[in-house]
DNA sequence: GAATCAAGTTCCGGAATATGGAAGATTCTT
DNA sequence: AAGAATCTTCCATATTCCGGAACTTGATTC
C-alpha cells in the first residue's frame, strides 16, 4: 500500500520497505550532513510526520546513537555511532581483502572491474572498482543488472538447479535491452549451457550499446559457485576476441577470492566451536 | 560501557528496548567481527530464535547492509554500510572541534595535516588542513592512499589482529610506487611492529617521490586506537630527522582529538540518563 | 549410499509495536 | 504581550514483529 505523500517536492523519500529500514535510512540521511539538523528540516525532507520523526529521534537518542546540541534543538551522530562506523571499517577486512584482489585486477586490466552475485532474480553488485581511464561506464555498487543480459548472470543461472532456473526465467520477463539481448527462453537456455561449458562468459553489448564484459566463476566450496568476478569495458577497447587477454588474469582474481572465502569460513567456523 | 565481547558468554542479550534499536545492535554485533559469521553463532552469542534473526538477517541482505558469502551460509557488513561508515566519519558533527585541532596543527607546523582512518584495505582522509607555503601536496579529503606506503597506513596495520593483518596484506597489492616502498610483506611486518613500539611512523619517499609524511595514533576508547593524526611536507623542508619538531605537537594534538571524543561520550551519556 | 544429524528456512496465529491527527507545551518574533 | 512557529505528548488503530513447530538442505558417518 502507498503512503501519505500528500507534498510534492523532491523529499528524498526514506526508502524502505519495513519501518525498521526505514529507521536506517533516518540515520544515514543524518550521518550524511556535515552538519546539525532540525526536526523540522528532517520532517521536509523525509516526508515523514514530525511525531513519527520526534519518537523515532527520541529513542535514538536515548540509546546515545544520536545526541542533541544548541539547547536540544539540534540533531547529531553520538559517540555510538562513530564507535559503530570506526569499528565497522576496522574489521571490514573481508571487504578489504576482497577489495585489494579487485585493485590488482583493475591495476592490472585497465578496466573497471566487478564482483558479482545472484540476489532475487538479478545480478547484484558486490564490489567494484572503476579505472582511471577518461571515459568509462558508471554504475553505483549495490545496484543491480538483469540475468539475461548480463555475463554473470549467465554463468550464474548455469549454477542453479534447471527447476530453480525455469521458475526463474518465467517470473521474470526477458526485456530487450539492444539488438544483442537474448529474449528467446530456448536461446538463452543454450546459452547458458554454452558459458558453463567454456568456464566463462561474455556480454556482448546485450544489455548497453558499447559494453562489452567478460565474466568467470568465483570457484565455491563445494561444486556450485554463487560469485562471478567480471571484467566491462567500452567495445572500442575491449573486444569478445580479448579473452586470451582478460580471461587468464580473472581466473587468478577469482582463485584468490576463493581463498579469501576459504579463510573466512576456517574463521567463522572456529568461532561457532570456540562457544561451546 | 564495554561494547565488544572478546569471547562468548551467558547469551548476553542485545541491549535495545524497542525491537528497532535491537536490529542496530545486531548489526553492531557482526560489525565488531573482523570475520564472518554464521546464523548459528549469532544464535547462540545473542540468544534471539533462529527464526528471529533470519528474518533480521533477510531484510538487511535485501536492503544491502549485509552480504552474504561462503555458499550464503555466512553474513558480513555490505558495501552500504561502509559507504555509511564512511560518510559519518566524514561528517561527525564534533567535525567543527575536530577540524579547529587541525587548524592549529597546521598553524604551528606550517605544513599540511591529515586525520586518517582505515577503511577496507586503504588509508582514507577524513579531514584535511592546507599549509598555505605555495608549494604543496594536493589530496583531497575523502581520497584514500594504500596502506603499506603511508605513516598512518603503517601505524593503523599495528592496531589490527595478527590475523587479520596477515590475510589482509596477503591479499593487497603491495605496488612499488618509490625505491623506499616496502613490497616484502616479512620487511613489512618488521616495519609495523618497529612503529608501534616508537608510537609513531615515518613515510620517508615510500608513497610519492619528495612527500615526507609523520604520523601518530588517536589514542582510543577502548584500548585500540581507529585514527591518526599526521603531517606531511615536501622533503626539502619536512625531513625524516625533523621528529624532535613535529612529535611533540602531533601529540598534543592527538590528545586533543581525544579529549574531543571523550565530551562527546559524556554528552551522550548524560543525555542518555536524563531520559531514564 | 543410506542413515543421521545439524544448520538453515518457512509458516502463521497471537502479541507487541509503530503510526499520525489533534491538541497541548515551549520557544522565538514582532 | 500577542502571534507564530516549532517541538512534544496523547492514544485508538493498523501494521509489524515474534518465535514454536515443522520442514528442507547439506554435511558427516557407518
Amino acid at each position: 500500500m502507498e503512503r501519505n505523500r500528500p507534498v510534492s517536492d523532491q523529499p528524498s523519500r526514506l526508502t524502505g520497505s519495513s519501518p525498521l529500514l526505514r529507521m536506517f535510512g533516518l540515520l544515514e540521511l543524518i550521518a550524511s550532513k556535515d552538519h546539525l539538523v532540525s526536526l523540522q528540516t528532517l520532517a521536509q525532507e523525509t516526508g515523514l510526520p514530525k511525531p513519527t520523526l520526534h519518537r523515532m529521534l527520541a529513542s535514538f537518542v536515548a540509546e546515545g546513537l544520536l545526541i542533541r546540541q544548541n539547547d536540544r534543538r539540534l540533531y547529531g551522530t553520538g559517540p555510538r555511532l562513530r564507535d559503530f562506523a570506526e569499528s565497522l571499517l576496522m574489521n571490514a577486512t573481508q571487504h578489504g581483502a576482497r577489495h585489494a584482489v579487485l585493485l590488482a585486477l583493475v591495476e592490472e586490466l585497465g578496466e573497471t572491474c566487478n564482483i558479482t552475485a545472484l540476489s532475487g532474480s538479478e545480478v547484484l553488485y558486490l564490489d567494484r572498482v572503476e579505472t582511471n581511464e577518461p571515459l568509462r561506464f558508471h554504475l553505483s555498487p549495490g545496484s543491480r543488472v538483469p540475468v539475461h543480459c548480463s555475463a554473470s548472470g549467465k554463468l550464474l543461472l548455469g549454477q542453479l538447479p534447471a527447476e530453480t532456473r525455469r521458475s526463474l526465467l518465467m517470473h521474470a520477463p526477458l526485456e530487450q535491452y539492444t539488438d544483442a539481448t537474448i529474449t528467446d527462453v530456448a536461446q538463452l537456455d543454450a546459452e547458458v549451457e554454452k558459458c558453463g561449458q567454456q568456464g566463462y562468459a561474455i556480454d556482448n553489448e546485450e544489455f548497453i550499446y558499447g559494453l562489452v564484459c567478460f565474466a568467470v566463476l568465483v570457484p565455491g566450496g563445494h561444486g556450485r559457485s554463487r560469485q562471478c568476478i567480471a571484467v566491462q569495458g567500452p567495445s572500442f577497447r575491449l573486444q569478445p576476441s580479448d579473452g586470451d587477454r582478460v580471461l587468464p588474469a580473472l581466473r587468478r582474481a577469482a582463485e584468490a577470492l576463493r581463498s579469501i572465502e576459504v579463510e573466512g569460513r576456517a574463521m567463522g567456523l572456529a568461532q561457532s566451536e570456540a562457544s561451546a
